[in-house]
DNA sequence: CTGTTAGCGCATTCAG
DNA sequence: CTGAATGCGCTAACAG
């Protein structure tokens, strides 16, 4: 047990110099050396020590991914993808959650975290203070951020702005003028971006088409389907006038919202259009309409370019915009013919 | 930047082996020494190398995670309790996804990955072979499977039999007398011992009812919402009598077969009642009658075990049966009146 | 209670 | 192409 690599420098009659060269692919070891070397490393099932290894190189192998949440549909799929990446080039992946967007929690982290630990760090859908910045980029690894644009740090997400525009350019072009948001938590923008930029542009969109921007049709939620379905059931509990389509932040948003028409018998999209954001697994067997963009690619995406940094290419890290489609489905429709 | 250990000494002046006692928080410090060293080293933003005292200690302060997926819904929960555990005591958690059951890319792990990487390792929901068994005991760091029960390994699960059974009782005390399954998947039957669990549970409790099985409307799946549409869609293409209640191996098939049966003005649970397990956060607002379980719940449970057998308490790792409840909603009901 | 002395296991100069 | 020596940064006896 636990085989050292003086054990395998003995096997193979070596020196332990040429154990280590000859095992990790370096020059200047004869190929018959090198090949009794790893004979005698495969008969041993040597490994080196991770530890050993990392106090005499100053690099782990190992790449950190702090996520706000690991059980929500964008991180586990940006995680999914990153791991990919990761273990395809024999890295490891450290995960560190916050178990949500509350500061408490997150201090801790960026000071102790980066410390001869990990050889880079992806952050995913966090924003990041400036002086959380300012002690990330001093330890001076690859930082990249995931899913949400960070000021000051390169990263790799959609364009929420342009997508939010599709969706709700959609709805208009179907003919729709009465429609509500359901966004992200409005009290996460200080740690969070997107539901920002979401929010904006769809303001944008409808002032642009001349639309009117309905206050009490603006309403908050947290990206999860039970507040999908508490902010449509707000909307839906309006006295007056309704909005023929619905626009979320999310897709469990929208199919909280679906949940909650369907339960008051409002039927989709006869009565009311509803469109989303993400194109979660749930979505299609849902007949979602939704703006798809894939996590899986961005967090390959973004491990891929921290690790060519890792390996010396130039400035491998660089701002990264993916693409994102409309998908429509059926649960948008013209609205239905009523007085305007 | 990088202060070490020495440069703690010296500003508290001090050896480097009292910075060491002091930091940890070991007996045999003074208490004004103690508070010096402290001072010092939060002056420096000293933090110890990891690498640098798990070469010297033997120990990572990490504890390894595999799982067969991040981006799905229990394990996704797991990692998160987990995560918690960890955390609250200073330990890391190295997530290994293997990306899918198949064994190929399983094979390579188990071998390098416990080499002076982790202290301890969770296996979530992932069958065993003998040998990897035999070659992850030999290390002797503790080990652990959640969710799903593994041979001559001490796990964290639900009694998946008595799960499977209260959901089936649940439809037949309903009155039901014609009962579908959509089952998790036979091909992983060889990596994850579940599925098997619920199928056998299914059929007991059929039996002993009295009621017949009819192999047509036993359909596999693989525990996700897409493949729970199409195990429906199969079921309601069938010539002849259909039942008039549907037991899912997963909250996500019931939800799929949900959406299945919408598509086809099939209503529920008039026409037919649905019942899933797990209580995905998707059920609560679908009206999901399902047999709820706490995957949090079981991976703080596992992670507490092995870092108390870490702490050295003498048989901490020990199996455990986590509760479940059935939750009676909106898509079970008594079967419609018709010829028997 | 505290300092001194050795390693932990491997990667790297530098000779040869 | 290969080997011997040195150190990575910290912890663990052992003295004192």
């Amino acid at each position: 047990m636990g085989a050292g690599i003086d054990d395998v420098a003995l096997r193979a009659g070596v020196s332990t110099a040429t154990v280590s060269r000859a095992l990790r692919g370096l020059p200047r070891v004869s190929p018959e050396t090198r090949a009794r070397v790893l004979a005698a490393a495969r008969d041993l099932g040597y490994v080196a020590s991770p530890s050993a290894s990392g106090l005499a190189t100053g690099r782990t192998r190992t790449v950190g991914v702090m996520v706000p949440y690991v059980d929500r549909w964008y991180f586990g799929h940006a995680i999914e993808g990153i791991d990919q990446v990761l273990r395809e080039n024999g890295y490891n992946l450290l995960l560190f959650s916050l178990g949500g967007y509350s500061p408490g929690r997150r201090r801790s982290f960026t000071e102790s975290m980066v410390r001869k630990q990990i050889d880079a760090l992806l952050v995913l859908t966090l924003w990041l203070s400036d002086e959380e910045l300012l002690q990330l980029q001093r330890t001076d690894i690859p930082l990249m951020a995931v899913g949400g644009p960070v000021d000051g740090c390169a990263g790799v997400h959609i364009d929420d702005t342009a997508a939010a525009a599709a969706a709700v350019e959609h709805l208009i072009g179907l003919g729709h003028r009465h429609i509500g948001y359901l966004h992200g938590a409005a009290q996460d923008e200080h740690n969070f971006k997107v539901p920002g930029l979401r929010s904006v542009a769809f303001r944008n969109t409808m002032v642009r088409a001349g639309l009117e921007l309905r206050p009490e049709w603006l309403v908050p939620g947290d990206f999860t389907i039970a507040d999908g379905a508490r902010a449509a059931a707000r909307i839906f509990d309006l006295p007056g006038d309704k909005p023929t389509a619905l626009f979320c932040g999310s897709d469990e948003m929208a199919l909280g919202a679906m949940f909650e028409a369907q339960r008051r018998g409002i039927r989709i999209p006869q009565e009311l259009s509803v469109v989303g954001i993400d194109d979660h697994e749930f979505s299609e067997p849902a007949g979602l309409t939704t703006v798809a963009q894939k996590p899986v690619e961005q967090g390959r995406a973004a491990a891929a370019m921290v690790l060519a940094e890792l390996n010396g290419s130039p400035a491998a890290v660089q701002e990264t915009i993916m693409p994102f489609e409309l998908v429509v489905r059926s649960t948008t429709a013209p609205p239905p013919k009523r007085p305007a």
